[in-house]
RNA sequence: CGGAGUGUAGCGCAGUCUGGUAGCGCACUAAGCUGGGGGCUUAGGGGUCGUAGGUUCGAAUCCUAUCACUCCGACCA
């Protein structure tokens, strides 16, 4: 992409209104825009951002045996009213009515949905295990939406439900998005550890939230500090047994300030003893039969009678995945994007865009990129040098190559790692290769 | 939902107490000088002062209502 051609509305000085590293830097880079309280535009720059972490979440999604699917934003009453639900979410869930003054609500969540889907359908233990997932848009009339993306009202989530025919089965599933998880988030650049929660709401006894450390995290976390040492499980056979890689995690104490049990804390070694902030960015639950029951979703088993099924339910909030990263990864310059989720890979300025030996490099080296799958962001404006390195520091590219005509007498340009400031002088044939190896290893 | 604030140009702000016909910096437009970390000069454009009433000869400024947004708390992907 060439700046001439993009929307990137970037602001010198700091909006008043965002109090926090992220929200900042999300204003300034002009990712989004605030619309309303709690609701945001998502601009070209954020859209890109937001777009490869949902793609993220989906691979690993997918690779754990769930399948996508796409619910609708709004949702009729009548599923809610079965569950009970209608009355007990309260003023959080948006309710709105039709031109027939019938009830809908845009949907927080989406459990009595699917369930209703599930129930039309599957009628033998055959079926089973299943798990449906989609990415869609929510809407939490929160009583106060901060922090940006971080707390908003209308944010994008990935929630996807299992169907298990008894508890043994959903335990099994809940494994699956367990180690999911840990794969997803160390894919995403971050560290995410796992901390027994309190179910909440939705219910259920089997609750484990992922969070990211952040000094401006809402919660307070306490573990132990080897749970931040662990690697994620990386490739595994979702059908095998996995209880390892979740079992070793969850012999580690963890908890958030509210379940903080001070008496285990202390059993952990000095030295092992974490506490900080954090960030949720995922929840799993275990909730068994609460919804299937009073919505008789139930199968034919094996010994021929009905079994009501047993679900679980797993969100990753994509959106504020989006500010959470940032929290995680940014200086006083700006934002720092893992390579992953990184809007372009590598920034190209040119410092004299009116000099045609910087221009031909910076576009020889423009088509090199691009070809191979870079996706560079070329700087191709007028403006001054000093301009185009505090905005490029900014928006966080892993790489900036800077093409300037001092450089070029001798040969050479310089390519700074955005993340650790090392800077080389290569020449242009050898910065590509050293680019395009860096990003396809 | 309790408490505290703020709405004046795209962004950051002053002016409000003490009423007199709206200002600064950045950004934007034009020209020129510049050119390796937010440059300089000159000349421009842009605002029904959140909205609606009221008081007054006169309201950004005083009064009333209302809307929006932010922060602190209690709650949440």
């Amino acid at each position: 992409m060439r700046l001439s051609n993009y929307f990137m509305p970037v602001l010198k000085e700091t909006p008043a209104d965002a109090t926090i590293a992220s929200h900042q830097y999300m204003l300034r880079a002009g990712m989004v825009r605030q619309q309303s309280a709690g609701i945001y535009a998502w601009l070209p720059l954020g859209h890109r951002v937001l777009k490869k972490i949902e793609q993220i979440v989906r691979e690993e999604q997918d690779k754990a045996g769930a399948v996508e699917m796409l619910m609708p934003t709004i949702q009729s009453a009548d599923l809610w009213k079965e569950t009970g639900r209608y009355d007990a979410y309260g003023p959080e869930m948006l309710r709105i009515t039709d031109r027939g003054d019938r009830e809908m609500l845009y949907g927080p969540t989406n459990e009595d949905m699917i369930t209703d889907i599930f129930r039309s359908y599957v009628r033998s233990y055959k079926s089973l295990p299943l798990m449906l997932y989609h990415i869609q848009w929510k809407f939490r009339d929160e009583r106060r939406p901060r922090f940006g993306v971080m707390r908003g009202r209308e944010f994008l989530m990935k929630d996807t439900y299992s169907f298990d025919i008894d508890e043994a089965a959903a335990r099994k599933s809940y494994y699956k998005m367990f180690v999911a998880y840990l794969n997803t988030f160390a894919r995403l650049g971050i560290q995410a550890i796992p901390v027994k929660a309190d179910p909440g709401p939705i219910g259920g006894d089997l609750s484990h939230e992922f969070v990211i450390l952040a000094e401006s995290g809402e919660s307070g976390v306490f573990c132990h500090s080897d749970l931040l040492e662990m690697a994620a499980p990386g490739e595994v056979d979702f059908d095998s047994d996995l209880s390892d890689h979740v079992d070793k995690r969850m012999a580690l104490y963890a908890a958030t300030d509210e379940k903080h049990d001070e008496a285990a804390f202390a059993a952990i070694p000095k030295d092992k003893q974490m506490s900080a902030r954090g960030i949720e960015v995922g929840h799993i639950f275990y909730f068994g039969d609460k919804y299937s029951g009073p919505m008789k979703a139930d199968v034919m088993g094996s010994d021929g009678k009905p079994h009501t099924i047993m679900g679980g339910s797993y969100g990753i909030g994509v959106s504020r995945l989006v500010g959470a990263i940032i929290e995680a990864s940014h200086d006083e310059n700006g934002i720092v994007w893992p390579k992953s989720v990184a809007p372009f890979g590598v920034g190209i300025i040119n410092l004299k865009s009116d000099n045609e030996d910087t221009n031909a490099v910076c576009e020889t080296l423009y088509s090199q990129l691009s070809k191979a799958g870079v996706d560079p962001l070329y700087d191709d404006s007028s403006d001054r040098g000093g301009v185009k390195f505090s905005r490029m520091d900014l928006i966080g590219l892993p790489f900036a190559v800077t093409v300037g005509p001092r450089g070029i007498k001798e040969g050479v340009i310089e390519v700074k790692n955005r993340a650790t400031g090392e800077r080389q002088s290569l020449t242009p044939d050898a910065a590509a290769k050293f680019l395009i190896s860096e990003f396809t290893s």
